[in-house]
DNA sequence: CTGAAAGCGCTAACAC
DNA sequence: GTGTTAGCGCTTTCAG
């Protein structure tokens, strides 16, 4: 079968030394003709392949990055992974995975990683990694993107979670909004990154200049999981003055605001205007307004980002912001009409 | 700096051999306890990591695992990732992600995978290969292992697509409902598998030895995206006779469907019972009844079969069968109630 | 238990 | 253009 044929056999084969066979799979141009054909002819007829291993040890490099990531950070992970994916594999990475489930995870592939040298480069996403292990990067000299975290001295992809969060808050008082009001869910996890609370500082401070106080009954900042935000949720739909307008700090969180508000004979928009965050795909599905920060572009920049490094480790660290965009649909909008749906029925 | 020092610059520095450092670093029992000290010592002092690539060179191997997978099954692919990378993580093995954005994607990775040997093993998510590439792999000898489209002669993890239908065909007709409804997306792409179609063949042949046929108009079998999925759903609420009970191939669109059932006055469960598939996240939120395919454990049960067989390659090939459960909630169930949501107010 | 030495399969100077 | 010859850094016999 498809046993490892070598370089020396497809040589011996074709009559020629194996410094010409590399030549050919390298830098085919550098090689006669006649001899290409006949060392292409060996290693078909052969079957042979260059080995991975043999190739990475000899060139003391891997082709291949690697991208730590928190596994619970569900459906956005994804999106930036096929912006990574689509880059990498088209200057022939390969991406290989670190999932964190914890934070001794985290800190045993940040140690491994910039102890061994087992890619050529690395992005993060949505991880805080804290200064020790940062700290660690930057002794291995490994190229490193990160993303959703900015980070001293490394490159990385970003949003701005603050202007995002007065985005919305504008864009409610433009509609005539003026009982504003916010829920989203804290991160616990101290080794991931702290974007709610960013989003929120933002929203009030709009809501500030234009002297609005946002009542604490409209702010819920609680815990991942489903019991605790239905209860917030509760609690915002039982408060003295029901807000005008809701901003998430993610589309999961909308979607079951849009649920409960159908129970509570809450009507979304005319009662409430909601916005979400993420644009994730069932946004789209429930004509729900929401904030985009465009995963998959985010993905395409960091792997570039990260490969640009690769070839030239002296450039200056850059820092790509990349500007989120209010999607309206539906959920702030009544007059939101694709001619698709029958949401005005 | 963390610059490379090599196995030898260790045994210098602690005065033993490169054989006994690699000893050492691999199965120190063998090692006496002095020296082994010593060398820990040379090891952390020098900062030394053992090269991955040279290591892989030499033993022939690369701890590496391949999945390729189709990036547009969004949700249920993340889980499943989860799952496989748990396991290998744990036996010290990388994950490297091939993903398919085309048909021709396809056949890339497979001659690449078939041919070169960059992996020790490769895992085949949710994709319908086809003959050619089938055999290439077979040629190659690579461990691999599908899951949710069994192959001949291949390790498989999957489910059950057409029994589960049926378990939900029999959970609606116990609850007393004799006026089904499918819908369901139809893969457009060759390269995926096509589960809906199974799902459906086995809802309707319980229903046909009830004796109960499925009305024409309540059986969509639709191209993927929002636009047709509406239409759809238009064109099921607006049929002569409204269906007492709903099974959808997937969650989102029964989603979409509690959504637009709002619109339209249906109550869901009172009107139509509803169940989905794959258990999503969303359908947790949305107390959505469904059917879970145990997402997480297959990836495990993926990755422990290929770990198997790469360590032992003759054993016999196992299809591991996953029973899929139904998932009670409020909308097949207007008893459901956790105590923790506000589903009966 | 340990060291010497021979690979692993390919790349990269360096001559011809 | 092409062959020769060292490496790359670690593993793995094989003696001792």
């Amino acid at each position: 079968m498809a046993e490892n044929a070598t370089i020396y056999d497809v040589a011996k084969k074709a009559g020629v030394s194996p410094a010409t066979v590399s030549r050919v799979l390298n830098e085919p141009a550098k090689v006669s003709a006649e001899k290409r054909e006949k060392i292409f002819a060996a290693i078909s007829e052969l079957n042979f392949v260059p080995k991975a291993a043999a190739v990475a040890n000899a060139r003391q490099s891997f082709r291949k990055i690697g991208v730590i990531a928190p596994f619970f950070t569900q459906p956005s992970f994804m999106q930036r992974l096929r912006g990574i994916s689509n880059v990498l594999f088209g200057h022939h990475y390969e991406l290989v995975i670190y999932s964190i489930g914890s934070a001794e995870d985290q800190d045993m592939y940040i140690d491994m990683l910039s102890a061994s040298r087992r890619v050529d480069g690395l992005i993060v996403l949505c991880l805080n990694l804290g200064e020790k292990n940062l700290e660690k990067l930057r002794q291995s000299g490994l190229p490193v993107c990160f993303v959703e975290q900015g980070e001293n001295g490394f490159d990385s992809v970003t949003i701005d979670n603050f202007e995002s969060g007065r985005k919305v808050a504008e864009y409610f008082y433009n509609k005539g909004c003026r009982c504003p009001c916010f829920m989203g869910e804290a991160s616990e996890r101290a080794y991931a990154i702290h974007a709610t609370e960013m989003r929120i500082d933002g929203f009030k401070s709009f809501w500030a200049e234009k002297d609005i106080q946002i009542a604490p009954d409209h702010i819920w900042l609680g815990s991942f999981g489903k019991a605790a935000l239905d209860s917030g949720i509760e609690i915002v739909f039982a408060s003295k003055k029901l807000p005008d307008c809701i901003f998430t700090s993610c589309d999961m969180i909308a979607v079951r605001l849009m649920e409960m508000a159908g129970m509570y004979k809450i009507k979304i928009p005319q009662d409430i205007k909601l916005v979400g965050f993420d644009n994730l795909d069932i946004a789209h599905y429930l004509n729900l307004s929401t904030v985009s920060q465009h995963l998959d572009e985010s993905g395409k920049l960091a792997a570039s980002l990260v490969l640009q490094r690769i070839k030239d480790p002296e450039s200056c660290v850059r820092d790509m912001r990349i500007d989120t965009e209010l999607v309206e649909r539906y959920t702030s909008d009544e007059n939101y009409w694709t001619g698709q749906n029958a949401e005005r029925r």
